[in-house]
DNA sequence: ATAGGGTTAG
């Protein structure tokens, strides 16, 4: 084990940095000369002066008019404007609650009603704070108080739902925007298209660039580049990003330029289908226009770390800024370039910019991977000597490395601490405890850290799926039993999910007899299993070579309706092969010809398989796969497969006309088609669970 | 006057 060297030193690197006194002062005097003219102009109105102005000086002029019980002198535009100078300034430790606390006097002290930029405001501070239930709570709130929400309110509500990942809201939002007549914008139509792309709905996108255009508003860089990006993230392919290039041209022809930001679009979408030379040519072209890189173009072709920095500098002559700098280093430390993450953590302070929230979580998290747990808390405390807040996420960060260090007891000191400082144990922190937990070989730990979580919150039923798995794969059904019902008493929906999450963890901890039991369960519940379930089970089932269940398993594709892929077929009929059953081999071969698979090709690799079989071994799938992570793959690769999908519509045509409708209807050679593929389950045959 | 937009930071 290798410490990180040099990072011990960072404690005495971290210093303050100030922005120097004279040019603070200059910028203060310059402000305030122009204050004062527009203050005569309007010195009527004017309680409480904001322009140019500190936060703090303006939290003290509020709180001299609490005193001297002046607070009726303010309107609701005075409100307002200094409700936004805190939101503006979010980041300074006690905004926060100075913003609420301004928000009730409003409404507790003063006959002053809020009006809608008062609720945007708020609901502006919630979106940074990431609160999207009190953003609700606000749309809410001031429809009730008979306030009519704005183009800005419907703005943030669907950049909140967007950032939710909220199904088809974004779609409604703007319906009932078209339907109250509130006006749209291009800012509208921008965060219409982020909601596009947290839920990969590009044909979604497609439709709302041609709103757009029928409602005669304009496309702007920004929403071009929002526009581009949700194409370009969810392109597989060349082509299919070929219609991101596309929108450039149309942008070209407005004369609306390519920036930075599209350019780094681009460039990410090619580096992650791994079209290097690609991404290079969009690079040349992009110095070609005069467009200066930053560190994520960088990264886009393969620089990273403090050689990203210096040419940045060197080169492109550009002067990186606090993002910049916080990338490289955390590039850097990952690949354990010490010294160079050092340097650049010198080099950001020398040019003057002070580590932020970011940049200490990027050190701390540096430490936590090498399990040094003494140096993160150093850091941690060292950040906030240096009066920067923590979040959420550096608290998840240090409460997970305590769990995963199977320090539970430090762990929940630490969420104590958060819960003080008013940040929420939410479902972020919550699910990567749970997941860190559940990776232990200890299945005691992950039980631990819920029922610590259970004492001070309603666990989320993600988090509960997750300590399910990991108690499947541990302990047999009683124990999986007693935290379903745990689960049922905080109000959890039981579904495919949870079902999955239960089977995955039982075969994954290789008790196939709780897996089945599970899976008739659910089946029993009717829930019908999808793909990925059935694959999966198959699998389990095949690998251990339990020939009646996987054939039994591989009638459930027919039963369910679901069409088998080239995966699940090469288990089935590898199985039957390896183990000479070569009756049910040439069955399942007659049914996929049926189904309109390619029979023979199946075929030809079974052949060619079993001659292979005696020369090398077939490497397995890695058992240690995290299943969600599966899942993720497992679409990807599947979705690609067109014949499967024909085969698909084709099968689900087939149970609905044949096999479903009517059964008396079915000629003689139709039914015994449906026979042969009769599911096991029909009879109910036990597929022992407990009793096994 | 006050609130809302694009990518990559942990």
């Amino acid at each position: 084990m290798h410490k990180i060297f040099g990072l011990k030193h960072t404690l005495i690197r971290i210093k303050p940095v100030k922005l120097s006194k004279n040019l603070f002062d200059h910028i203060k005097n310059t402000k305030s000369i122009h204050n004062y003219s527009t203050f005569e102009k309007s010195s009527k109105s004017v309680i409480i002066e904001t322009e140019g102005r500190d936060a703090e000086d303006i939290w003290k002029d509020y709180k001299t008019l609490i005193n001297a019980n002046n607070l009726n002198k303010l309107n609701v535009t005075e409100f307002n404007r200094i409700l936004g100078v805190f939101v503006k300034n979010l980041t300074i430790p006690g905004s926060y609650g100075k913003m609420l606390s301004i928000f009730q006097d409003m409404q507790e002290m003063t006959k002053v009603k809020p009006d809608e930029s008062t609720y945007n405001i708020m609901m502006s501070m919630y979106l940074k704070k990431k609160d999207f239930k009190r953003i609700n709570f606000c749309f809410d709130d001031m429809q009730k108080q008979n306030i009519i929400p704005n183009t800005i309110t419907y703005n943030i509500m669907i950049k909140a739902i967007s950032k939710l990942g909220k199904s088809d809201t974004a779609m409604s939002l703007y319906h009932e925007m078209v339907e109250r007549k509130i006006r749209r914008n291009e800012k509208t139509f921008t965060m219409l298209f982020c909601a596009c792309s947290a839920r990969r709905n590009v044909p979604q996108a497609h439709q709302f660039y041609k709103f757009m255009l029928n409602e005669g508003l304009q496309p702007d860089i920004y929403t071009y580049n929002a526009y581009i990006n949700v194409i370009a993230r969810n392109a597989k392919d060349l082509k299919e990003l070929q219609k991101a290039m596309d929108v450039i041209k149309q942008m070209n022809e407005k004369g609306v330029k390519p920036t930075l930001v599209t350019y780094n679009i681009l460039i990410k979408a090619l580096q992650s289908m791994g079209k290097r030379t690609e991404a290079l040519h969009l690079f040349n072209q992009m110095e070609l226009e005069g467009v200066k890189p930053n560190s994520s173009t960088l990264e886009g072709i393969g620089i990273t770390g403090l050689q990203a920095l210096l040419k940045l500098r060197n080169i492109y002559k550009v002067t990186p800024n606090h993002t910049d700098f916080n990338t490289c280093m955390d590039q850097s430390l990952k690949e354990s370039k010490y010294t160079d993450a050092m340097e650049i953590l010198s080099y950001m302070q020398e040019s003057g910019f002070k580590p932020n929230v970011s940049t200490y979580s990027i050190l701390m998290n540096a430490h936590i991977r090498q399990n040094d747990m003494i140096r993160a808390m150093e850091l941690f405390t060292a950040m906030k000597n240096d009066n920067v807040e923590p979040d959420d996420y550096i608290y998840a960060s240090l409460i997970d490395g305590f769990v995963a260090q199977n320090n539970v007891e430090q762990a929940f000191i630490l969420v104590g601490h958060m819960l003080e400082s008013k940040i929420e144990l939410n479902k972020m922190t919550i699910n990567r405890l749970i997941d860190t937990a559940s990776k232990s070989k200890d299945p005691r730990l992950v039980q631990r850290v819920f029922e610590r979580i259970e004492r001070l919150t309603v666990p989320n039923k993600d988090a509960c799926e997750r300590v399910l798995w990991r108690i499947a794969q541990s302990y047999d059904i009683p124990v999986v039993e007693k935290y379903l019902k745990i689960m049922n008493k905080h109000n959890h929906i039981i579904n495919r999910e949870t079902f999955t999450a239960i089977i995955t963890g039982a075969s994954k901890g290789n008790n196939l007899n709780q897996a089945r039991y599970w899976y008739n369960i659910m089946i029993g519940q009717g829930i019908s299993p999808d793909h990925m379930l059935l694959s999966m089970m198959i699998r389990a089932h095949a690998d251990a070579k339990i020939i009646d269940k996987t054939l039994s398993l591989w009638n459930d594709f027919h039963y369910f309706g679901i069409a088998p892929d080239d995966d699940d077929i090469m288990y089935v009929l590898n199985l039957c092969a390896e183990i000479g059953h070569w009756k049910d081999e040439i069955r399942i071969l007659g049914q996929l010809k049926e189904l309109g698979y390619d029979a023979d090709s199946y075929k030809a690799r079974i052949t060619e398989k079993k001659q292979q079989s005696n020369d090398r071994i077939e490497s397995k799938m890695d058992p240690d796969e995290e299943y969600y992570e599966e899942y993720g793959e497992y679409l990807k690769t599947r979705l690609a497969n067109k014949s499967i999908i024909k085969a698909k519509e084709r099968m689900q045509k087939w149970v609905r006309v044949v096999a479903k409708i009517s059964s008396q209807k079915m000629d003689d050679n139709a039914k015994s088609r449906v026979e042969q593929w009769t599911p096991y389950r029909k009879q109910q045959l036990p597929i022992t669970g407990t009793k096994d």
